[in-house]
DNA sequence: TTGCGTGCAAATCTTTTGCAGAATG
DNA sequence: CATTCTGCAAAAGATTTGCACGCAA
């Protein structure tokens, strides 16, 4: 998964945290302690992860032991609290910070599978543009383009993964 | 999932058969029943579909009933050979022509999860202005636009489905 | 105290794979 | 005739779910 940040982050009023909390207590949900190492976890620094990722780290500390089955049920949560957008890559399931972080799509890399994060305002205007032409009304959209990244084609083209699923 | 076509078909010299004999051929693969009738079940007509659709289809004619691995096999093939795009939409994968169509993008709507087409010459330009920038050699991309149709938003906001993932 | 939330294991769902027999070149 | 393909069933990978018990409110 990718290391490369694009983008500067854009400041919140409230902390991952105590977004959650709001959301949680908005609907009658409870804070729990899983859910809050979760939180705690997830946005300690930016980057593109899946559950498998955040099960393994949070399992080497004993203290952070948390079920693969919470962990996805948090997740799905986080997504409904507009705190974390999910896309799927190469039908793996990959969520990304959506709180306290620009707008943006990705440039990915089909040899080392690395994303690359860039904001086009033009984009937006564009997107709009289509979805007034078919009177469609836009809650987001998502772009990736794929290919190779500038240090892959040094590299040489490596083997790529077999499937370019997007 | 959607039946709405935007867009015309773009002519081409070979049928999609021919075309993926062609191939078959250049790559010492065998032109089989179960492969030719695929190709024509596939090409038959404009939509966009996924494994089961096609193996729910198929099996309901005696002569057509092709088991499960060999359609994968083959609609990989059809994505190697250029002829078909993959794309995950919910977890689940779905194709579309990649042959005798013109390059488009999506807008999806959340409320009855269909798919209208565009194409948009603006965007190829915008990508590639993109992707220059960051030194990244392009082989394609994909955009989804997610909100709610036209038909849609007249029938009132009915539930959407759950994950937004696309 | 009253549920909601969690962990566990089993269940799903979709796609992939090993292998023996069938079909193609 | 030599292989490649196919079908079947089992395997694999990811995510979801049922249920009994524990914890937050």
């Amino acid at each position: 998964m990718s290391k490369e940040y694009a983008l500067e982050s854009i400041e919140v009023s409230l902390s991952p945290r105590e977004r959650f909390v709001e959301y949680l207590q908005s609907r009658g949900k409870r804070v729990t302690q899983q859910r809050m190492q979760l939180v705690d976890r997830i946005f300690e620094r930016h980057e593109h992860f899946d559950a498998d990722e955040l099960i393994a780290h949070l399992s080497q500390n004993k203290e952070t032991r948390i079920s693969r089955a919470t962990i996805y049920r948090t997740l799905d949560e986080l997504v409904d609290a507009g705190m974390l957008r999910a896309m799927s890559l190469s039908g793996r399931r990959v969520y990304e910070h959506d709180y306290g972080y620009p707008q943006h799509d990705h440039l990915h890399c089909k040899s080392c599978d690395s994303l690359i994060e860039f904001a086009s305002d033009e984009l937006v205007t564009l997107r709009d543009a289509v979805a007034r032409e078919h009177g469609f009304r836009v809650t987001g959209h998502r772009l990736i383009i794929t290919g190779i990244c500038a240090p892959c084609q040094k590299k040489q083209s490596r083997p790529a993964s077999p499937l370019d699923l997007v």
